[in-house]
DNA sequence: TAGATTGTTAATCGATTAACAATC
DNA sequence: TAGATTGTTAATCGATTAACAATC
C-alpha cells in the first residue's frame, strides 16, 4: 500500500484545502465541486482534482465532493488524527507566545517547556511548567516526545539541534534563523520570520517600482 | 530599466543566500565560487548562478564572487537598504513577541502597536506604545506607515485587512490563520503557523510509514 | 436518461540542471 | 599563458493546466 512520493508543492496546499473545507463545514455546506472550490480559493479546479487524486478518489462524478468526508480525509492525510507530544525549547517571548497557542486542535499537545534562564524555573505557561535545560535528557527519556519546537537564539540552535538528534528526537519545528545541521532522518520545518519579512520587503519595492514605471509612460 | 518578472521561487531563495553570505562575511571570507557555496547550502551551483543572473552579473570568471559585494547587492535587491515604518495590530502574545524582535536590521522600524484591550492602553513594549484601535486611522494619517503586522484573531483579520486597504496601507504581514480578501494592489505575506505545523505532521508520519515498510521487507 | 462533474491522460508551461563558450 | 569559474544557452525534468472519456 505504499503511496508514491508526493511533491512538497502538493503537501503545502493541503492545509489550505483543509481550512477552506473546515469553513464550509461550519457553514453547513454539504457538497462542493472542484469548480466552486476553485472559485473560492483562486486556484484551478484542475489543480484541486490532481492534488486530491494523489491520495485517492474522494469525489463522485456528477456530484462533487462531500465536504465533511473530504475534510476528514485530508485531516487524516496530514496526520491530524494522530496525537503528538511536543515540547518547546526556548521560553523567550516567542516560545511563550507559541506555548499559548492552541495547537491541540491539530494534534499537538504541549507537555513541557525548557529554558536556561533560572528566573523562569518552575514558572508555568498555560499550566505547562518551564524546566531547566539540564532536565531535558531525563525528560525525553521518561516521556514520549515527538516534536520539539525550537525558539532559542541562533548560536544555540545548531548545537541543540544536534543534541536533539542524539537523544532520539525525529521532528523539529525550528524558529531559529539558521539551518539545523541534522541528518536526513530528522524532519525539520523551518519558520524563518526575518526571511518572510525580507520577501515582503522585496515585493513591496517591486510593486512601487512598477507604479513609478507605469506612471512614467 | 525594467527588469523581467522574477519568479517567486527565486525570491524565496534570496534571503537564504543573504544569510549564508552574511555568515561568510563575519568569518572574513573574501571570495566564494558558486561551487563552494553550493556545497555549503546544498543547492546546485547552476541554480545559484541562474538565480543571481536574474539580477545581473555579480561574479567574475575564474574568480567567483566577492562575498561583501554580493551580500550587499542581494540586500539591495531585497530592499533591505530602504527603511520601512511598521505597526503591529494585535498586542496579544504573538504581537508582543514580534514587537520584541529586532527587525530593524532588515529595515523595519516599529513605530506603534494597536489593540482593543483597554488594559493594554498606554503600556509600552520595548519603548513602543500600545494604542487603542480607535486611534488607528488618525495615526496612519499622521505617520508614514509602510507595513502592518497583523496578529489578531481570525474573525477580526479579514475586516481589519479590508479597512487597512481603505486607509491606504499597501503591505501586510499576516499571522491570522485566514486569507485576507484585499485587492492585488496590497502585498500580503502570510505566516500561517498552524499550516506549517500540519506539513510537519505530514512529513513526520510519512517518515514513520516508510520505516515500517522498509522494516517489513 | 440527460446533465454534471469527477478521475485521468495529454499538452503546456516553467523551473532546474547540465553543458560549454566566454573571459578573467 | 593555463586554469578556473562565470554567464548563458540548451536539455531535462517536474508541475500545472487543459481536455475528455468514464460514470454517478
Amino acid at each position: 500500500m505504499k503511496q508514491r512520493e508526493i511533491s512538497a508543492a502538493v503537501i503545502r496546499r493541503l492545509p489550505r484545502y483543509y481550512r477552506y473545507l473546515g469553513e464550509l463545514l461550519q457553514n453547513d455546506v454539504v457538497r462542493i465541486s472542484s469548480k466552486e472550490l476553485s472559485n473560492r480559493m483562486r486556484v484551478t479546479a484542475s489543480q484541486i482534482r490532481q492534488d486530491l487524486n494523489n491520495f485517492g478518489g474522494f469525489g463522485q462524478q456528477g456530484y462533487g465532493y462531500n465536504v465533511e468526508y473530504l475534510h476528514s480525509e485530508i485531516g487524516k492525510i496530514l496526520g491530524l488524527d494522530v496525537q503528538h507530544n511536543m515540547i518547546i525549547i526556548g521560553a523567550g517571548n516567542l516560545g511563550q507566545a507559541l506555548a499559548n497557542y492552541n495547537f491541540e486542535k491539530v494534534g499537538f499537545n504541549l507537555i513541557g517547556i525548557f529554558d536556561t534562564n533560572p528566573r523562569l524555573k518552575g514558572v508555568s505557561v498555560r499550566g505547562i511548567e518551564i524546566y531547566m535545560m539540564d532536565m531535558l535528557d531525563e525528560f525525553v527519556a521518561t516521556h514520549q516526545v515527538d516534536v520539539v519546537t525550537l525558539t532559542v537564539p541562533k548560536r544555540q540552535a545548531v548545537e541543540i539541534g544536534h543534541h536533539l538528534e542524539e537523544i532520539g528526537i525525529r521532528a523539529i519545528w525550528n524558529f531559529a534563523p539558521t539551518d539545523l545541521n541534522v541528518s536526513e532522518d530528522v524532519c525539520v520545518k523551518n519558520v524563518h520570520l526575518n526571511e518572510s519579512l525580507m520577501t515582503l520587503s522585496y515585493e513591496y519595492r517591486a510593486m512601487h517600482t512598477q507604479d513609478e514605471e507605469s506612471g512614467r509612460d
